[in-house]
RNA sequence: CGGGGUGUAGCGCAGCCCGGUUAGCGCAUCUGGUUUGGGACCAGAGGGUCGCAGGUUCGAAUCCUGCCACCCCGACCA
């Protein structure tokens, strides 16, 4: 047990700040609100971008980049959009510093006022849909499938290290198509592609869904995302992707001709997901002991500690670490061998384990003896002793199996947390006592999602795709309805 | 923006109620030595505008006033 952190059980919110500042992925900063992403975080956040990027570029599309900076105007032009996004914009009045006329310090010097404010982006379809109207004339200069990894700035009330700070890194796709369907597919892509990256790298079963228009995101026609349950019981947004039909197009006036010569507008997708993915990351599959990493995302896979009583014993000791280390980093297992010697071999075992490093390899005279090697994983935290000569295939089966056994450990949680409800009593009960996933059935208005939300504080976290056609009354309303949602508290 | 809490060494805290030598403890750091198979031990050392600004007092970390910052709980959100 980590003497240092916060018990999971105890404090579920300190204890995730806990791990986030002693695993040293993150911490707060001198700007309220904004969080330093320290090495180690970044380290898991590049891992994220990596198969990402690759993914999108696998499907087609290509990164670029625009400004951090939107005039005012350009907000305005999409009305839902500006409704949506009003309330959290930094807005950037002047630009121009200079000394204080009273000797002390630095003012902004009223007479630079900017002519045209500028909005940093808090998401960026409107400067985006302004150089696609002069890119786009006919359908063949369709589609563009552009991503941009980039910073964005929304004005929270409250932060949380990566769950919700002022700013943020994310990824935003943003695609213009000839065609509806074509859109739509697209839109469906992408939210596949998330739910593939979740599941198959973060080891984080999703639920995929449409998001009810009270949730959807400001200016879309239809808002797609993947739902993850939390170990708490609340469910996390981790990914969404928009199908903008021809909302920015018309706002920013983007047409072309198609292949009969008709003009008609561009329809548009958008899709983003964000450092907030290492929250989820964390609070998913990590434990009392610290982080549990998947090794398809962990930084480092495999540490090496070595155990020694003399110095002629760690030379020994270097000599055969070092050839593990290489022999596995030639099968593309990222190593490292910590043989600082200003911590005892108990000290590192604690401290990797804090960090989520997936496998420890232990070496000591012992070993050398033998021949053998002391493995241990951090998923259940079992030790085997196994021969150094078979290391190289052991460990790469083993990061497979911790792989898929967090995958499958996560999965069912999910299970055992999910609840089919039909009666009201039962719904807020489950909610005050387990959260959770709950599927009920819903009346489909957005009153009776108010309402809920209301008395309850669940949302609808999305309809998922794959629900079943059955007759059911809504669990509120008692109206009829033909499918369950997923209701749950959110983060 | 409402309600609650906290600001003392890099970190975690005690001291404050009831003002009084040189502000203390644990961790971390540095030096030397012994250690090393699950967060080692001994000895020594360095490190502080007690959040900021005023005030009361012979004397303020301690009492008073104002301000600031951060954390937790609510309304907004990826």
């Amino acid at each position: 047990m980590a003497k240092f952190l916060t018990n999971r059980d105890e404090n579920y919110a300190k204890w995730y700040n806990d791990l986030v500042i002693k695993a040293d992925l993150a911490e707060n900063s001198a700007v309220r609100g904004c969080m330093v992403i320290k090495p180690y975080g970044y380290a898991i956040w590049e891992k994220i971008q990596a198969e990402l990027d690759r993914m999108f570029k696998a499907t087609g599309h290509v990164n670029a980049y625009f400004p951090i900076f939107i005039p005012k105007s350009f907000f305005s032009k999409e009305a839902a959009h500006v409704k949506g996004f009003a309330k959290e914009c930094a807005v950037v009045t002047h630009y121009r510093l200079k000394n204080d006329e009273n000797g002390k310090g630095i003012v902004v010097d009223p007479t630079a006022k900017l002519e045209e404010e500028l909005i940093i982006r808090p998401t960026s379809e409107t400067i985006i849909w302004n150089s696609y109207k002069n890119w786009i004339h006919s359908y063949r200069d369709l589609p563009i499938l552009i991503n941009q990894w980039v910073n964005v700035v929304r004005w929270e009330m409250r932060t949380r290290l990566f769950l919700r700070t002022t700013e943020f890194l994310w990824q935003e796709g943003h695609t213009a198509h000839a065609t509806r369907e074509e859109a739509i597919e697209e839109t469906e892509r992408m939210i596949n592609v998330y739910a593939d990256f979740a599941e198959n790298f973060m080891a984080l079963p999703v639920v995929k869904g449409y998001k009810s228009e009270n949730e959807r995101f400001a200016g879309a026609i239809d808002t797609y995302a993947i739902e993850a349950i939390m170990q708490d019981g609340k469910a996390l947004q981790a990914g969404t992707s928009h199908f903008l039909g021809q909302n920015f197009a018309k706002a920013f006036d983007v047409q072309f001709t198609d292949k009969t010569g008709k003009l008609d507008y561009v329809w548009a997708t958008s899709w983003g997901l964000s450092t907030r993915m290492i929250g989820a990351l964390i609070m998913a599959h990590s434990d009392n002991h610290g982080l549990v990493l998947p090794p398809r995302l962990a930084p480092i896979q495999v540490v090496i500690i070595p155990i020694y009583k003399s110095s002629e014993q760690l030379l020994k000791i270097n000599e055969t670490a070092k050839k593990i280390k290489s022999g596995l980093e030639t099968i593309g297992i990222s190593v490292k061998y910590d043989d600082k010697d200003n911590n005892t071999p108990g000290w590192k075992f604690a401290d990797y384990e804090l960090k989520g490093v997936p496998v420890r390899l232990a070496i000591g005279p012992r070993d050398l003896e033998h021949s053998t090697i002391e493995v241990a994983r951090r998923d259940t935290l079992k030790k085997e002793t196994i021969a150094i000569a078979s290391v190289n295939d052991y460990v790469i089966k083993l990061l497979d199996e911790i792989q898929s056994n967090i995958y499958l450990k996560a999965n069912e949680f999910r299970k055992q947390n999910t609840f089919y409800i039909d009666k009201w009593d039962d719904f807020v009960d489950t909610l005050n006592n387990k959260g959770g996933f709950i599927m009920s059935h819903w009346d489909g208005t957005a009153e009776t999602e108010e309402r809920i939300k209301e008395e309850t504080k669940a949302t609808i976290r999305c309809i998922p795709f794959d629900a079943a056609e059955e007759d059911g009354k809504c669990i509120y309303s008692g109206k009829p309805s033909k499918k369950r949602v997923l209701f749950a508290i959110s983060y």
